[in-house]
DNA sequence: GCTTGACTTCGAGCGCGCTCTAAGCGGCAA
DNA sequence: TTGCCGCTTAGAGCGCGCTCGAAGTCAAGC
């Protein structure tokens, strides 16, 4: 019934080693067991792990996404600071896209440079 | 006449002990030197410096950025090769920007979904 | 019953990109 | 001349985010 780790990692892209990893610094609470003590996945587990994912991916530190996973195992009396959490990264992201975009309009100019250059 | 270590600092944004580390691995080659030993900074070490901290901003790895100071270094007949790193990076940053763009819908409508359980 | 293989825990190890320390030198001011 | 400051080098150390290894358990198949 429940999902094994590596169907799990199969589905969410982290490895097996990761998954315990997050489960250790407390990014996912005290996933279900089967009778064996293998861990058991839930689609909610997985709706999660997917959730930080994309957390990661924008470059939020380890540090912010366990602090965020406490206020969320806290409970409902904390949706206020985990909205001002994702607010101020929202904003970090924000600004790198705006900095990546630059950066892109650099490499074009040196891009058509060396084309330029090339074709002299 | 030269630009000391501090100044550079300075306006590259990298540390002193950065400098010494990116000439240390090539990155930077051969900064002159005063008559007394410390190094003496040019404004197109500074130019090069530039670049370099746009290459590392938008995610290039010290390695591959290595590999085209090598290239850089050996002259005018490795523009295309240089010109072909450039390209696939550019790629690579294209690749993040849509990434972090998506992300930031998932971002928008959590925060959105905070907010309206909060007014509720 | 024995092998196989995937799971478990816990702690060590790794790769990247710096960052810092130790030991020493050169130049200037008091 | 003494003290201080900022530079020099070479190499060690660090923080992050995994990643791996060792040693053990359990269930299934031969």
């Amino acid at each position: 019934m429940g999902i094994t780790i590596q169907e799990a990692s199969r589905r969410s892209g982290l490895s097996a080693h990761t998954l315990r990893y997050y489960e250790r610094i407390g990014l996912i609470h005290e996933v279900e067991r089967d009778p064996s003590g293998h861990r058991a996945y839930t689609e909610s587990d997985l709706a999660w792990l997917d959730f930080l994912t994309r957390l990661r991916s924008t470059g939020m530190p380890i540090a912010d996404m366990c602090r965020y996973a406490e206020l969320r195992r806290r409970g409902p009396g904390t949706t206020a600071e985990r909205r001002r959490i994702l607010e101020a990264h929202r904003e970090r992201v924000r600004t790198r896209i705006a900095r990546l975009t630059e950066d892109l309009g650099i490499l074009d100019y040196k891009i058509d440079f060396y084309a330029t250059t090339e074709a002299r």
